[in-house]
DNA sequence: TGACTCCTAGAGTAATTACTCTAAAAATCG
DNA sequence: CGATTTTTAGAGTAATTACTCTAGGAGTCA
């Protein structure tokens, strides 16, 4: 079996991304995996500590998952790239939504995770510039920028906001992955406009692969508007 | 002077906005204008109650935004009303920053806040399909729909996330509208591709206004990366 | 002035919860 | 096996905090 440590981190974060980190308190976590609050204590000098080693944690999946072998990308490897990134993000979705107050009671955390972003978004741009070099975008720096943090605001505040508007089927497996899907047609959305060449090409799939229109966009755009015309 | 109960809603908003609703306690509340803690609870039953009318009060300022008079807009119209809405997002900060955790707490305040987030895209919507009618920007009902929500996320998110990267001067107000301005600078990015005739006219001047280079995409971009050659 | 309602004060309480402490079991090692 | 270290248990504590309760001031209207 795993090491009491991991398995701490790994109830810890199930219960956190169900309930929020404020309404889980150390007593469940211990309770979760079946050992005494001491014995968690004496793994975790405490509570933030749990969350600052599930934040690290974190923060190297992305920092892998950003890090991008050599040579020219094509559209599949980045989209592949991606739904890693979004995966590991939905996974780790607690700390996106209460990411304020912990970066507002721990200043180390706070130095870390702006180092966190700005070296995620540097790579981020080493990607898309790569992706421009291979024709598949078309876009000045300055745009990439823009649209790089938009990628990035984007992805961290999907599972929030989702989870905000369908908070009542907690721990719903299908339904996340559904909620997950639609984040990923969201960012492509965004990218879209500047897409060239063989991306263009299979964008139309794309969207076709990942928009969950019934489930999401329906739970978004109500019925009360005209409807898309064509389901009439 | 204002009533009581008004200026309860004022000071919690302030410090909601500074520490995060989770570090102000309803005693910090009373202290902050000077009130005893009963004096509170006789105007609102709860903590929870105040945040509801925050919540109210937030809600109908952001409905008013998005009714927009009859006629066509002009660009100038839309970016007009569009800083109206990011003020108000803004100034309520801690409401979407918090918001995961009231939702999952008061299963009402969930229903309204669906019902909110649908009517405002649908309101979102009849305003781009204007835009669309006066020949401002070209998109399908889908891409629309795909800015729409985009726009949204990010605008509500934006607040939490450049709180997140510079929370050390807090209460700021010149940083604070710094970042605000920055925003919208992402916002209008999200826009460009869409954009036609006049508004394409006005994109430049428009990304100049409100980006914040040097306070901003400086703390986003570190200087690692090579300079937008431009500068050196 | 007197009665009545609205508003305010502030000490006090009950419950939650992060965390401590002591001691014993289990594992490791010579 | 004996000694030492690592891991576990679980009762207990101190502090926080949302909220209550009683009692008194301040307008208002007859």
């Amino acid at each position: 079996m795993t090491d009491t440590k991991t398995r701490i981190l790994d109830t810890a974060l199930n219960l956190f991304n169900r309930a929020g980190e404020r309404n889980v308190t150390t007593n469940h976590i211990a309770e979760g995996l079946g050992i005494s609050p001491g014995n968690l204590y004496y793994h975790y000098r405490n509570k933030a500590a749990i969350v600052a080693a599930l934040f690290e944690r974190y923060q190297e999946q992305i920092r892998d998952l950003l890090t991008v072998p050599e040579g020219p990308l094509t559209w599949q490897d980045k989209m592949r790239y991606f739904e890693g990134i979004l995966e590991s993000m939905w996974q780790a979705r607690f700390l996106h939504r209460d990411l304020a107050h912990f970066l507002h009671q721990d200043a180390e955390l706070r130095r870390r995770y702006k180092v966190f972003v700005q070296d995620s978004l540097e790579r981020g741009l080493v990607i898309y510039r790569s992706l421009r070099d291979s024709g598949l975008i078309e876009a000045s720096d300055e745009e990439l920028r823009g649209l790089l943090v938009n990628t990035w605001v984007l992805a961290a505040s999907w599972p929030g906001f989702t989870h905000g508007l369908n908070p009542d089927a907690t721990g719903d497996e299908a339904l996340d992955r559904t909620l997950l899907r639609q984040g990923i047609y969201q960012i492509i959305c965004l990218e879209a406009p500047y897409l060239r060449g063989e991306a263009l090409d299979h964008l139309d799939a794309m969207k076709q692969e990942f928009r969950t229109g019934d489930t999401t966009m329906d739970l978004l755009f109500a019925a009360a508007e005209a409807p898309p015309a064509r389901r009439a």
